[in-house]
DNA sequence: TTGATAGACTTACAATGTAAGGTTAATACA
DNA sequence: TGTATTAACCTTACATTGTAAGTCTATCAA
């Protein structure tokens, strides 16, 4: 009597979560509100919390919907190949879901998806060779840089095409004697040889080129 | 007439942004009020408005104002040595004020002091030889990193002495033949032969291992 | 039929940022 | 000295938020 209900619950509960992510990738989270959510799906605020507990479960839910599925390694295929394609799933769910990055590197998420998520990754690493320690490490690296680098460009108040005005803008505020180098950075930017902000990918090739060193045992410098 | 006035508001001005930023230590950014932090002024709400424009201008403020003071590079200075320096007081701030990583990595910075930290990370390339594009790209890495780094672990909701008992309670929920590597990794911590998200050094070596390569030439493995 | 219950609704409240405008005391100038 | 200006603070008020508490209703088991 209680699992048919469950199952009319559980679809209302995709259905608000689905909703929810659309209104989050418009307005974001703060323009996500119960009451602008409930009236999208032709109901009241309070309605909603038949199916959520509250708020935070909400965006908890959201969080695990987005995490992007990335593929298992198949014995073929190299492991920093793979990490490139998750890198590059990954980026590609954060830039669809802007507020998504702030909400994975806040907060513990132990959905199902996150945790699939995760193993796949943690198996890239343990099938090529890493011991746990290590692999811990190198997940930890490239996430960090991921999300990291991701915020930073997500919040970036202007588009690469924009640069080239804002830096003549701001180059007086930026006086030579007092900053040198940003000064003649700025100059780099108007001369146009320059375009800001840029290559996620440079990042991710810097650190697995790092990691296949450590894997190799090239160098031991690990401090 | 008017630089007497002032000298006396910018005063109010530091008091506020002074005790603002205790408060947001101690409480979070949502913890800190324009009420809470009027009382403990001995003042009411609104009499802060007429230092501050609004809440988001009193934020930018306090970001300013826990930016570290970097050393300059001294020419005998490893410019390797000079970044790790850098990452080791940013970390110290953004462990001592934990609401700022936050807010260095979502929304635009151009205070006096966050010039001065980022016309001297610039420096370090500069100096060392690494030219304008690459330092961007380099100084891009080790912030998103370092950001991204201390976000996760701000968040993370155990200490490193709880991770055998949350890892043996969890067990369950990660069954063998759905998380493999999961599972394996769990138990290993549970093994007390690990001992979980550590070591924001590791991933500093590793990216200034990788930068060092580029810089001196050794492969042009940049993508 | 009856009565339990899932699922929606109504009302209400406390907390928040801040707009609008009032009060007061110090300063600038006649 | 007297008067006008104004910096600094205060009071009141409001819209917006999440959500607690309780109500109504249609469905389904008995």
């Amino acid at each position: 009597m209680k699992s048919k209900r469950k199952s009319i619950s559980n679809l209302s509960r995709d259905k608000i979560v689905t909703e929810a992510i659309a209104i989050a990738d418009r307005d974001g989270i703060p323009g996500l509100t119960m009451r602008k959510l409930a009236e999208a799906l032709g109901v009241e605020a309070m309605s909603l919390y038949h199916h959520i507990k509250n708020k935070k479960e909400l965006i908890t839910e959201m969080v695990d919907a987005v995490v992007p599925m990335i593929p298992r390694l198949e014995s073929c295929v190299d492991w920093k190949d793979a990490l490139r394609k998750r890198a590059g799933l990954m980026r590609e769910a954060l830039i669809r879901h802007p507020w998504a990055a702030h909400e994975f590197v806040t907060g513990i998420n132990v959905g199902p998806n996150m945790l699939r998520y995760v193993d796949t990754t943690t198996g890239y690493f343990l099938t090529a060779g890493f011991s746990y320690k290590l692999t811990d490490y190198a997940w930890n690296v490239i996430d960090s840089y991921m999300y990291g680098f991701n915020l930073q460009s997500q919040n970036f108040p202007l588009q690469p095409s924009e640069y080239k005005e804002a830096a003549k803008q701001f180059l007086p505020m930026i006086p030579k004697d007092t900053y040198p180098h940003m000064h003649t950075m700025a100059q780099v930017i108007i001369g146009g040889e320059y375009d800001g902000i840029q290559d996620f990918n440079f990042g991710i090739e810097i650190i697995l080129e790092s990691l296949e060193r450590l894997l190799h045992g090239i160098q031991g410098e690990t401090e």
